[in-house]
DNA sequence: GGAAAGACCGCACACGTTTTCCGTGACTGA
DNA sequence: TCAGTCACGGAAAACGTGTGCGGTCTTTCC
């Protein structure tokens, strides 16, 4: 199997210099005078050389790939997360790969296998649920993102869906809104209760738990209004948006007569909606860099320990300022 | 850099044979008699081998990992279709490595060189709209899915948008709707050109061209009641809610008064609308199965030529047949 | 019994890079 | 002038696996 591209030793040869020595010319290691190592450097532009990275990771162990693992499928997590990921990594150089469990455990067995195989330099398990999951056990640096692991020993970065939640109550009273009622998903959900509690604790309310969808916003729409709200804090985009389509149809001005808050900040719900949602955006690429940071540090030898809680961000549309 | 996993040779040690003899046993080649075959597999068991990939890549030339390279920063067609890919390629044990190069030209060559420097078996190109686009230059199998490359020599595999709006047509009328609109994304996108077109081969009507949003949807609604339509076909599951929505604000009911159809399947879309829309699904995750068989025959050395249209598949909802 | 054929396996090298170790030459200070 | 130090760069050994070639041992046939 012959590959045409040009070798380290073309490089060194052109440079009038051994191997050995174009290699550390190039990596900035061991001690060459500035003069050879610009020598080699030019020699290695004008012969447009990449290192072939199968060498350079069977010699060097670093393999300089990333991998993202995660359960959601969707990708309406994961996505962002990466992107942010890589926005951080590709600055080394570094690949990501990413792996879609697809929430098989049989299947995220034989991923990490086949990573461990790899020699991949380190992992980033995230998922589309917020509920603390079990760590994985390989010999690799790991970080954890949106949802922490349950072991306090690895490095996991969450959103603080408390102060999120929280953040849209206090908007809200800026408003001068009083009577607040707040509709989400399945209180089994973490992601719900922690967002319940943040906005029961603010108002002592009763929080309506149902499920992420559209209807479930619409039905539980008419339930709240008996209590005669003058704001509805959702645990989603979808619901938010169910609600306020219900609003509308029934003839109540969104935000005149209620003002509505989603979260998520899912694009496709809350600029569609009518009208536009206040939601609050999870910072999802935030994660993904801040992630990979950690990530990074731990392959370079000092690894983090403990749940960072990041910020999420208020983001202020229509549903609660009008037009 | 020491690694503690087993290698070949302590697999070789235990089963008593030469570290060469062990590869040849583990991989079915050269001339072993089955007993060895079949202690040196004991002994790999036993020990928990897996072979390093970072050694065999090397010495073999292959890396078993393709790469998905997008435009589609979303992920709303790229993961359909890496799911589809990896369907067919984890079967081989090879690894799928995503690159979102998010319409960047220097993204992509940065990927490019990157992928070409780890030594990829292949690339598969995918992106978000359906334009054929320029091939890219590089000296490995490639496979072209859901854009096609603009050279006839490559290997692509599209999805069939003519046929895909012509069984919406057929179906329509198959339920005597004879008078149907069209309403769909801006004139310059090919998959809202290819689907009018094949529309207006049906019917000879005039389609409405805008974008891909609710809005225009429910903006076109009253334009196009003027022609007293029995059904609106429409290009996007989106238009279609809107389309919907409109409707039902004009008291006009989904399917009796009007039947609608949407385009392309989205969940999030065509379930969540009222009514849920009978809509042309893209098979995507066939798109990506295909592509990677093409690819996995491209990397064995017959190559494929040209484009392959892959069928739509019509999912009938509510919109037209009612409750 | 000898030779040819075949089955089977080990040896040694290849893959491309990094890295350790060591040698050479120059320079410094006494 | 000589020893000691330092800067620089070369040789070679990894890293782990795949594979061509040749050697050995058994079998078979004349």
């Amino acid at each position: 199997m012959k590959r045409p591209g040009v070798r380290i030793t073309d490089v060194a040869a052109l440079a009038g210099v051994s191997a050995g020595t174009a290699s550390k010319a190039l990596n900035n290691t061991g001690q060459l005078s500035q003069e050879t190592r610009a020598r080699v450097r030019r020699a290695a532009a004008q012969l447009g050389f990449t290192p072939d990275a199968r060498g350079r990771a069977l010699s060097s162990g670093r393999t300089y790939t990333v991998a993202l693992l995660t359960t959601d499928s969707s990708g309406r997590f994961s996505i962002p997360i990466m992107r942010g990921v890589e926005d951080v990594l590709s600055a080394g150089e570094l690949a990501t790969i990413l792996c879609d469990t697809r929430d098989d455990p049989l299947r995220e067995q034989s991923y990490l296998r086949s990573l461990v195989a790899r020699g991949v330099d380190g992992i980033v398990v995230t998922g589309r649920r917020t509920e603390p999951r079990p760590p994985i056990d390989v010999p690799l640096p790991v970080v954890y993102a949106l949802a922490a692991s349950t072991n306090p020993a690895d490095a996991s970065v969450i959103v603080d869906d408390a102060a999120g939640a929280a953040a849209t109550i206090t908007h809200l009273q800026g408003l001068g809104r009083t009577r607040i009622a707040h509709i989400t998903g399945p209180a089994n959900h973490r992601s719900a209760a922690e967002r319940a509690e943040a906005v029961a604790a603010a108002l002592c309310t009763e929080p309506l738990f149902g499920e992420w969808t559209e209807r479930w916003g619409r039905q539980a729409t008419d339930l709240v209004l008996r209590q005669h709200p003058d704001a509805i804090t959702c645990g989603s985009d979808q619901i938010a948006r169910g609600v306020c389509d219900r609003l509308r149809e029934l003839g109540r001005s969104v935000p005149d007569d209620i003002a509505v808050t989603g979260y998520d900040n899912w694009p496709v719900m809350a600029l569609a909606s009518r009208p536009p949602l206040t939601t609050v955006d999870l910072r999802l690429e935030d994660l993904g860099r801040r992630a990979a940071t950690l990530l990074l540090e731990s392959i370079a030898g000092t690894p983090h320990h403990g749940v960072l809680e990041l910020p999420a961000q208020l983001v202020t549309r229509e549903s609660t300022l009008g037009a």
